[in-house]
DNA sequence: AAAATCTATGCAATCGATTGCATTACTTTC
DNA sequence: GAAAGTAATGCAATCGATTGCATAGATTTT
């Protein structure tokens, strides 16, 4: 288990004894430069030079109980839409000093896991990209004894006491639904996503909203059932071909989906636009080379991730005792591309 | 900077304690329990229940010189192909019970950072998704004094002595050229990937030698420059159309540029495949739901991030000494879907 | 010039887990 | 039953950086 280096790397005492002072003033030296004398943090920098020294920062997480890491927990990393949050997050990070490790696809039942990395001093918080945990248990991490400094992002968990971001998806999806219907469509469905998920339910609760505030009609074999899949999205356009009335816009809970069920239905010989208009949601950048470019709500992804790091890092290096929960909320953004036009009754 | 907890967290002081053994013997019954008696080995598990132990990462890292944890560094996360990569990695990682640490768009200049992370203990050695780094400098951190273990996956350093996981790029690019001389073009261009960078010159030459092989026409007027992302592929897609003879078949260097280019084709009024067979190559998962489906070559991307992650935990936890560098080389396989067709000429 | 104040530095304890060596208790062998 | 061997456990040093406290020396105040 010992690793064997035929020499070892030079340690703080090494870099001591050249410039001739003691290791605590070697340490005050290098993390506090006011402290020492000019002569002597010369002496001292002119020691880590030749030495090479770096820093051991297992002993300094020992003695400091902290690692200057933080914990990203996410769904799935393979998915262009957390990878990029995960992009924004590793770069704040990296500007503060922190490490950035990853555990993917964690289970729901497996925040145990999460913990101990906390516990074991490997990450001194957690950056939750996902609602699909148990809040309370949760919660409990963020109290004593434990204290896990917690940000959930991206997802959030619905009257759970948790620092946040995320994004407006209600109003978001309202806004999504808005526009079709000023679009002059009056039949639109939408394709629902995953089951049991918080973006899912409020972006469908946001596009019942906008169809509600216009009075248009709404049909339970126009809401397809769905998820963030393209596979998905490809399984709403079979039912959607399937019906005998069918909606001439259709609102997909994300891009990939919306991508799939485009796919899907060209296959089988509707055009989008042309017969079903389509918009997707979070703006990937496969959205605006997709054929027909995709009409979407822009998520500000960097947004969120510097955002949730920002908090995660203020919140790991604030005073402790009892911190209000904040909660940041984001705005999507209308993309109109070529997915979507008027419907085909009203066109020349 | 120092954490102040209401309650410390356990250590194994305090398991030893109630188990009535001393810390020694807390840490064999933990780590090798077939050296323990039963009895005592029961007594220390209980006492681990009641205490809520978990091993402080810092201090075993402090004393084994060792941190269960590597290091991914990648040009760019946010790209789907890495992250599927760094997926499996994550995985296979998480397996033998390692943390990953990511470091995201290193500066091509920036090799000391990677390195300071293993000299200062934070991971236990480099797995490296990007081959514009400085072999030279590279190559010497792998030998003494630093001896930092090194897995190049993905993108090869050529004629640098690294264990690497590549796929065999020359040869996947050939058969593509083949498939589409094959199906009857002789008249097929390529959109180059990055300049400089090794997968683009191995794609490169493996399409001429397919091209040569057969005898084919090569014109320079049919050697996109170009890149690997969306963008790159649509400027390619300016560039042909603006020729006079144009090619009827485009092998792009990889699948993002290939749905650009398709995409600023189609805008521009030519039809893929009817008017140009587009082939790309990784096989991302939109390469199966675009419009027309992309033909590509698919890359083992997930074996490729497994075989790396496994080959670069054996490096750290094998014997010192020399090592002979080991080359894996994974083969590509052709997927075959609608963006190629015969040429024009060949259809009734 | 003595007293008080301030500054720069060193000493030594500390963080928590691991392990070589020493010790004790127990088993086997003649 | 004494000697030799073995198994289980404890003692204490160790990994490297940080920091409270002590001290020596410099500077200011009275």
């Amino acid at each position: 288990m010992e690793r064997e280096t035929a020499e070892k790397a030079p340690t703080i005492q090494d870099v001591a004894r050249i410039a001739q002072v003691s290791a605590a003033t070697v340490s005050r030296a290098l993390s506090r430069p006011e402290r020492v004398t000019d002569a002597t943090r010369n002496r001292v920098s002119e020691a880590v030079r030749i030495t090479g020294y770096t820093l051991n920062q297992s002993a300094r997480s020992l003695r400091l109980r902290a690692a200057r890491a933080i914990l990203v927990a996410l769904p799935d990393i393979g998915n262009p839409f957390f990878s990029t949050v995960l992009d924004a997050i590793e770069r704040e990070a990296a500007r503060r000093g922190y490490g950035v490790l990853v555990a993917n696809r964690f289970a729901r039942d497996n925040t145990d896991a999460l913990r101990d990395y906390f516990l074991s001093n490997r990450a001194d918080g957690l950056l939750l990209l996902d609602g699909s945990v148990d809040a309370e248990q949760l919660a409990a991490f963020t109290r004593a004894p434990i204290n896990l400094p917690l940000i959930v992002a991206c997802e959030s968990i619905p009257g759970a006491p948790f620092h946040t971001v995320i994004t407006d998806n209600f109003y978001a999806a309202k806004q999504a639904a808005l526009y079709l219907l000023q679009s002059g469509h009056t039949r639109i469905g939408h394709i629902k996503g995953p089951k049991g998920n918080v973006l899912s339910s409020e972006r469908e609760a946001g596009f019942l909203a906008g169809l509600a505030s216009a009075s248009a009609e709404r049909r339970e074999d126009w809401m397809f059932t769905g998820g963030f899949s393209m596979d998905d999205g490809a399984r709403a356009a079979k039912a959607l071909i399937a019906l005998k009335i069918r909606p001439t816009a259709v609102f997909a809970a994300n891009d990939e989906a919306a991508i799939g069920f485009i796919s899907e239905i060209s296959r089988l010989g509707l055009k989008c636009p042309d017969d079903v208009s389509v918009m997707g949601f979070d703006d990937l950048e496969i959205a605006a080379h997709f054929q027909p470019p995709l009409t979407t709500m822009r998520q500000p992804r960097e947004a969120v991730g510097r955002l949730a790091a920002e908090a995660l890092i203020d919140l790991i290096e604030g005073a402790p005792g009892k911190i209000v929960p904040k909660q940041f909320v984001l705005s999507s953004e209308l993309i109109v591309r070529k997915s979507t036009a008027p419907p085909p009754s009203l066109r020349s």
